[in-house]
DNA sequence: CTAATATCAGGACAACTGATATAT
DNA sequence: CATATATCAGTTTTCCTGATATTA
């Protein structure tokens, strides 16, 4: 026997993986394609709701919490802050850190497209999914979350 | 009331979509991160996962059902033809298509790498998440799939 | 002096679009 | 001729590494 461990369990594992290593790529791509249209990019839109629910936050916390380099969260940034959709004010304590907070041209934005039900992801969960699959949706990003985190 | 249809359903929702755009670009860089090494990209990893688990396949179908372009498809593919991990073989049918499949250097690579244990995720899901996680993970893989491929 | 923050510069990867040749 | 497959070429996006200035 090649691998003497290969029983039915560690196949399970292998075809879980596989499956989510497939579908990674093809739901990051789904987004990208979705959000095309003068819009947003799929990392740009996190880094706005994740302000939005956690209030003001600087380049390198959002770097952290988003699991990239600061580096690459600063360029993210510029982009958004060229656009008028975020803000940076001097932390008057630490004057290496600028806070950064959506302005009122981006809550305004979220209001319109949420009062429309522009956003594609929101109508997809809403209208291919019951309750129930909604439910076990939210445990398991919770599972993939601590995956993603190490 | 500024969205009459805001109520504790539609915020339940935001926040699962918000949960899960943050989560798969967090799951693409991690995968891309581990796979790091002289190793293999996430995308080259999903493909031969796919032809090992379906068989011999035309990079159009591989294309299709990795939801991508036929030409992403081909240059991907060109570097696994490269380091000779696929091969491929004129389809005696129809002359404009190519089977491709497994080298054995692929099984072989494949079969080692389970044998040590070698690949990060299966390592991560068999000793992060409990038998019943697993198959909560499972079942959600198979909900999101849904949501990726229309 | 060491650590953390931010920014500049350059590069690699993975996907895209458009155009073309060939075979059905 | 219309359709499908594959490939060539150029571009964009997104993230990376390395180096530097500044502040705690």
């Amino acid at each position: 026997m090649p691998y003497p461990t290969d029983d039915s369990h560690t196949a399970r594992i292998d075809a879980l993986a596989r499956d989510l290593r497939s579908l990674t790529g093809r739901l990051k791509r789904r987004l990208r394609e979705q959000s095309g249209g003068g819009d947003l990019t799929p990392s740009q839109t996190a880094v706005l709701l994740r302000l939005e629910k956690e209030g003001p936050a600087t380049t390198s916390s959002l770097a952290r919490a988003e699991g990239m380099r600061p580096q690459s969260m600063g360029t993210l940034i510029a982009a958004l802050d060229d656009a008028g959709l975020v803000a940076g004010t001097p932390d008057p304590d630490d004057g290496r850190q600028t806070i950064l907070s959506l302005t009122d041209a981006c809550r305004k934005r979220f209001e319109v497209g949420r009062a429309a039900r522009q956003d594609w992801l929101c109508r997809m969960i809403e209208t291919r999914f019951s309750p129930a699959e909604q439910d076990q949706l939210a445990a398991a990003i919770a599972l993939l979350g601590r995956l993603a985190d190490d």
